[in-house]
DNA sequence: TGCAATAGTGTAGAAAATACACCTTATATT
DNA sequence: AATATAAGGTGTATTTTCTACACTATTGCA
């Protein structure tokens, strides 16, 4: 079929938006730069894809590279290619995002010498970032705000067990809105995807939630049709 | 800040999904290649992105040049990057999706030499396609039918005026589904977005239904909580 | 004139969403 | 031991939305 056709490569790069949930605020995983272009700059962990890898494998390795974290799942989310965004040329970058259990156990540990140091940002708060990384992040935001609606995402970004309440501070702090305690638990009950656990929360100063985990087996079914809280 | 790095571009593609409605069914655009990879095959519009325009520029002079259709407003829809979707190497693709009113005036006339022709095609019964393609399509179906709940993309489908049979008739290509009628018209009609004309269809041989048209005003607001419709 | 084909219409019951406030429990403080 | 603090946990009545379901009306044409 083919006719002597040159050989030709794309060339661009891959970033990952990995979000994370502690004490009601989402983080977003950035990472300090420390090469040129944007040197001393944080920004989304992102590099260029090899020749010889998807675009999904390369996520994988740039994530482990630039924070040491590895396994974990990325979506894509879009493709930004404004001509102006890469002060070397116009070179276009496929972003994914993921979410990430935010536990005391996950060290980031960069081996790349292209950064200095990684670190979990509250998304309230963000510096200035490399490239066009806060636009980037603002429309994973976008993303997972439709997204947590009809995907049991929010199982992604609390600890295996938890309370019926960091599960609520969780969508508040995605929607932006406060939610109605009592509507929130009975439907979130009725959906039939948490498996109450015999256990209670530690180390509180006032009286303990119950712990609560997530049925594998039901969440699918339960969130095929959507779920909403107008309020 | 930037220190001798070298310049760099991206090389890729763009391609363009274009579904149409006719007849109670999906259609798609697609162009006959007359040039080497996939010479012959039927495919997607689309061709590589130049190094100063914007993607979104680049899909919008695509479809103009391969089928002669301008100002048509187009989403990104995914990056495609399989290791072997491209002969000439790894070659990413950037798709972009838009919705059309398929009427009759419109008038296809690709004036690149890069394709024999363009024609539309039921999305039932297409041929193997050029590239990954066929996978591109499948995945903008995927997405319009999760889209179509919560955007009011039915009404870019649609001619100007339109019957609310031909409303629920698309509702049911895209989900491929049955609808129930008076479910459907009660619904439809209480979002309040749909204009009713002192109009009536003409040339049919029955029972000739009134005509309605879209309510430009209030269709952002009823549509941004999403619709339904399981039956 | 009657046949074919589609347009157009309503209601009752079930399920889901909403608004809303107080008592309970565990710990820390005096 | 008593009290304060802080969050946990719970129910009901009302409104809204969803669902199931079948017949009559209108038009063109043979």
């Amino acid at each position: 079929m083919q006719n002597n056709l040159p050989h030709i490569q794309s060339i661009f790069t891959a970033d990952c938006v990995i979000l994370g949930f502690k004490e009601g605020e989402l983080k977003v995983l950035l990472v300090e730069r420390n090469e040129f272009p944007f040197k001393d700059f944080w920004g989304l962990p992102g590099f260029f894809v090899d020749q010889n890898e998807t675009i999904d494998d390369a996520v994988k390795r740039i994530l482990f590279e630039y924070t040491g974290l590895k396994g974990i799942f990325m979506e894509q989310l879009y493709t930004f290619g404004d001509l102006q965004r890469h002060p070397q040329g116009r070179i276009i970058t496929v972003a994914y995002y993921a979410m990430l259990r935010l536990d005391d156990a996950i060290k980031l540990a960069p081996s790349s010498n292209y950064v200095r140091s990684a670190k979990w940002w509250s998304i309230k708060d963000l510096p200035e970032l490399a490239f066009d990384h806060n636009r980037i992040i603002a429309k994973t935001l976008e993303k997972i705000r439709r997204k947590i609606s009809h995907s049991p995402i929010a199982f992604e970004l609390l600890p295996e067990k938890f309370t019926l309440t960091q599960l609520q501070q969780l969508y508040e702090a995605i929607w932006e809105k406060k939610l109605d305690k009592r509507n929130f638990r009975k439907k979130m009950l009725n959906y039939d995807v948490l498996k109450e656990l015999d256990e209670k929360q530690k180390g509180v100063s006032y009286r303990a939630a119950k712990l609560y985990k997530f049925d594998k087996r039901k969440y699918a079914k339960a969130f095929q049709n959507g779920i909403n809280f107008s309020k």
